[in-house]
DNA sequence: GAAAATCACGAAAACGTTTTCGTGTTAAAA
DNA sequence: TTTTAACACGAAAACGTTTTCGTGATTTTC
């Protein structure tokens, strides 16, 4: 089991100084061929390559990127990991994972750790936790220390950083106009309590495309579910309380639901009511989500574009990194993705 | 913005010298109380913390592992990196993510960036490409270096290093044999070519259950399908392909697949045909993904516990790296995780 | 009061690089 | 022949730690 070769023995190896292996290496005028070359085929035969951990900590700079997300087993987060991967190893930097879990605790403490010099900036999204507790201490502390950090998704507007973010309100807006257009009279929405950014502004543009249509919005078809609770493993108390929502609303045409899993919820509710999709009701889901493709009915959704979130935030942070001069005053931008709405069987 | 503050710094400020300040932080019996609150006290102010890197550096450890995947928005490969995560924090390890994208040269590629100094130890799954080429000398070479590979579910049988894998040929008998149970006569095998080692042996359990049942296997119900190509996109072909061999065996009444998508396509083409699962066919896939519990009706799979083998091979991994002593001999181990029939609607 | 022991701290090396600045040797210019 | 320039290389510092060893100063022991 030999080690990796270092330069301090090629250098021994061929008796010249560690200098000038270097230098040999990086083909430096400074030496002469002859030595250029011995030294080369030597590395070459024992396949020298640069320890980057001293590198890393010679140049202060590590050439790679931390990404905090509260949840990796979600299609819509490993797939803005995968857009972060793509740019980030295209433009020679590695991606380092952590997961907070949903809680604030576990957020803290990964950053810290990775903030001690490991990356060399940061691409999150802040957990549901940490946005209930609106406690955001350790994002101020993380970028005065000169760590740059792009936020996505779920974003928190009192901190002032890059950011790429869904266009939620017209997201939903859209999908909620297409069931009006659809000929909906009276449209349900599911949603999450209203810590959650993302949740409020879909509410927001569901209220939008209600008003501008002049159709007024009634409360009572507006279901708020507590998404701290897991429902994956507490599916019956979902549908239990969107059957409720369809027993005490007879006249329900159309649903819009923030996400796959209340989306699909409402569909099997509503089958099981004895409701056809699309032709009695018509369910839109908002969602990056693999379920809804290969749903029966497929479920027409408005679709986040979540590779491209993290492409983006990726070039982003980069950018901000490679920066050559700090610019005077620090500029962010917060770049908005559009939205797609993708039609499939579960509306007209 | 300042930067984060150093020992030296810290030296500087309150006049001693670094060696004082760095054992005064570690509670070093050399030091005297006075000084040792003193440096505390400052150090706590503003926030010390030990640079990862130049410990790193120093202790020529990174306590880092590298997971090599060949595709992150998987819904197993997803959970196994949850299981990874989840003990490598416990045991105050970082995790850092490659993607081969199924392709032999970025395999190869990460693996090198990430052996020179960046990491302790690999934990991988080998890409497809890299299965049909049996090139594995890039594993032979960092093994060769000192640093540990724990491979999991898509393994190879010439390397010796330690290995997580399912127990894929018990799962698919157990299947198998449960649709014998439940009456199907004619049962098809819709799998993967042959050069993908968890297909192969999957189909060798479906042979085994059947021969142990004395059910003659027809080659006219094995399908294999070739999946290099991208199904998620292309799933008219797949379905056609299926299509097919239901159309030529219209006894078939029971449908075993090596994964989800096959499984789930299957479904669809028979209700297409006018059959009914589960009365006139059973279908039952080999899968940790999520589409089966929300599919309708909802498929009975074979769970394959990705999180825990994730769990699993960094608890090998770090047992490994933490030995304090090199055995003599260097030994592996091969960990078997049994599967779990779960049993769902499309079947009896 | 001298020798020994204890105390409290600092200097320096090491981890593996890159880079700046010498410096001795040889070749060109005066 | 002397001065200058070019050449080819090495020493050392720096990145931020930890740790070994040494060393003055004070205290204890006889």
């Amino acid at each position: 089991m030999k080690r990796k070769i270092t330069l301090k023995q090629i250098a021994k190896e061929l008796d010249v100084s560690i200098s000038t292996v270097s230098k040999a290496l990086r083909n430096s005028p400074e030496i002469s061929d002859d030595t250029k070359q011995k030294v080369q085929a030597f590395a070459k035969l024992y396949n020298y390559r640069p320890n980057n951990i001293a590198l890393s900590l010679k140049n202060r700079k590590t050439n790679t990127i931390g990404i905090i997300i509260p949840e990796i087993v979600h299609h819509f987060f490993s797939k803005v990991i995968r857009g972060v991967e793509l740019v980030a190893n295209n433009r020679g930097y590695n991606v380092i994972i952590g997961l907070s879990n949903e809680s604030f605790a576990k957020e803290v403490i990964n950053m810290e750790m990775l903030a001690n010099g490991s990356i060399d900036g940061f691409i999150l999204s802040i957990s549901k936790e940490t946005q209930q507790l609106q406690d955001f201490h350790h994002f101020n502390e993380t970028m005065s220390q000169g760590m740059p950090i792009v936020m996505f998704d779920r974003v928190v507007s009192e901190i002032s950083c890059d950011k790429v973010i869904v266009d939620d309100l017209n997201g939903a807006k859209n999908a909620v106009e297409k069931l009006v257009q659809n000929g909906c009279k009276s449209i349900a929405l599911i949603t999450t309590k209203d810590y959650v950014s993302v949740g409020k502004l879909r509410t927001q543009g569901y209220l939008e495309a209600l008003e501008e249509h002049k159709i007024n919005p009634k409360a009572q078809l507006i279901l708020k579910i507590d998404d701290t609770v897991d429902f994956e493993s507490r599916l019956d108390m979902l549908e239990k309380e969107i059957e409720q929502l369809f027993k005490s609303n007879k006249d329900i045409d159309g649903v819009f639901a923030v996400n796959e899993l209340y989306a699909l919820s409402a569909m099997k509710v509503a089958r099981k009511l004895g409701l056809d999709i699309p032709n009695d009701v018509q369910v839109i889901g908002f969602t990056d989500g693999v379920l809804s493709k290969h749903a029966t009915p497929s479920l027409t959704t408005v679709s986040q574009h979540a590779q491209q979130m993290g492409e983006r935030a990726a070039d982003l942070l980069i950018d901000k990194l490679e920066q050559e001069y700090e610019t005077e005053e620090e500029t962010f931008q917060t770049i908005v993705i559009a939205t797609d709405l993708v039609e499939r069987e579960s509306t007209k």
